[in-house]
DNA sequence: TATTTTGAACACGAACCATGTTTGTTATGT
DNA sequence: ACATAACAAACATGGTTCGTGTTCAAAATA
């Protein structure tokens, strides 16, 4: 598949660019116009861009967060380990409920085979674990946002409302000692508070690139987590906070 | 695709005969044994079947229900026809719940378009109806029964609880004067129950056959019913005994 | 141990997808 | 209104994948 690549390509150009021709887009890429016009027929279908006679422009704000599925390839070995070490911290027989995002999915994924008690919070995780037969699975009621397919809204806290779980995996947008967890969604945050009440333990999963940034909607201070996995290249002074705070941080 | 309905073929002579050897197999589908083979392991892991040493025996016991793979194929075309006369009898704007079921599986399919408020009582009715642009889509909670994927248990019926539907679509294993909506799955009846509570109007869904069989669970007497969509080829005396009760019959 | 069944490995062919080219249509600018 | 540029539909082509058959070694059964 060259073609994603090219997808991938297209998108990044056109963002850092503001807007680009098809000519140069053809060039970039050497390919054809044709080829060209047809990527951002599919691009401008996910939402990603903009089309006008004679080229495209991006729809990616800074700052914005980008689609689900723009980020579900980004840095995917990353997620995967730290998928398996979040997986490596919850026994068998568990009950579980995992946020919604990318890297959670990841972590949805590595329970598949396990003997545990599951609730996604989004219906991406929650296809990726259908079918697995020793896993008994819970899902929260909701509206699911699109692209995202995060469950949210009054029902999806209501059903957390009912239940405790012994361990949660939340994700997030930003996570520093200074603004400590934030989401980009505003309906997401009220969700993540309500998943940490119902939770003995809480585990944070944040890539590096989580410490250096800080979204809109604050749901809890570090000192909330119990633990936070992260990549080998997390940022030292956030780490040490972070366990100044309390928090178990583990490096994958 | 040729190897669906070997596949159709297949599970059909397992079930008539009980069992069959991988030869007879081969020879009947006139492919190779390894063919059949690999079709077994398919078939095996969808739990429709069960491999031996030389042949496979059938799972699918007289009188169970089939997965829903399977019927989800069957009498696709009636199945769409019923779905598109219930499109026909909702309005733009209404707020509805649409049982599990490969029927309302169909009827989701055709109100993807529309502009209403839908909850779907499966996962894949779920997943066919996420991404469309003018649908409101809510979710219950509850746990997905497997291969179903019906949402059933105490969250399911606490999500319906909380709310008002103008109509509800409900599918049913049997439907008949005599003993009423019935299904299968004694969690899926309850289910089925808290819908009809929830909505001010009840619209079933019933291939022609379902009127001659009656299933485990009781539902609700034909009286609670609003409406039957059903297929040209309903028995006639089933018909005019849901008319005679005050039921709207549509035959399509 | 002999025989049968099985599944992994390789090979072949068909179907499918992505791409490029051509051509007619539509939109834009002067 | 005309000329030009961009677009999209239609067709052709090359590459890839998927399904199937064959062969052979390993495993299970008698």
């Amino acid at each position: 598949m060259a073609s994603v690549e090219r997808h991938q390509q297209i998108t990044d150009a056109v963002r850092h660019a503001g807007q680009l021709s098809v000519a140069e887009l053809a060039e970039l890429t050497s390919t054809s116009e044709m080829t060209i016009r047809r990527d951002l027929e599919i691009l401008a279908e996910q939402g990603l861009l903009e089309r006008y006679r004679g080229g495209a422009r991006s729809l990616l704000l800074r700052g914005e967060e980008p689609p689900f599925a723009l980020r579900a390839h980004d840095g995917l070995e990353v997620k995967q380990r730290i998928a398996a070490a979040v997986g490596a911290m919850i026994a068998d027989g568990e009950a579980v409920v995992i946020d919604s995002g990318t890297t959670c999915l990841e972590v949805a994924r590595a329970l598949t085979h396990r003997r545990l008690t599951v609730m996604p919070l989004s219906l991406h995780a929650a296809n990726a674990l259908v079918g697995a037969p020793q896993l008994r699975l819970l899902l929260p009621g909701g509206e699911p946002r699109p692209g995202e397919l995060a469950l949210t809204g009054p029902l999806a806290e209501a059903s957390l409302a009912a239940l405790r779980f012994d361990t949660a995996v939340i994700g997030c947008c930003g996570l520093n000692a200074a603004n400590g967890l934030t989401a980009y969604d505003l309906a997401d945050a009220a969700i993540k508070r309500a998943v940490m009440a119902s939770a003995n333990r809480v585990i944070a999963v944040a890539e590096a690139a989580k410490f250096s940034r800080t979204a809109l909607a604050f749901v809890a201070p570090t000192s909330a987590l119990h633990a936070v996995v992260t990549g080998d290249d997390a940022p030292n002074d956030e780490a040490d906070a972070l366990e100044a705070a309390g928090v178990v941080v583990r490096r994958v």
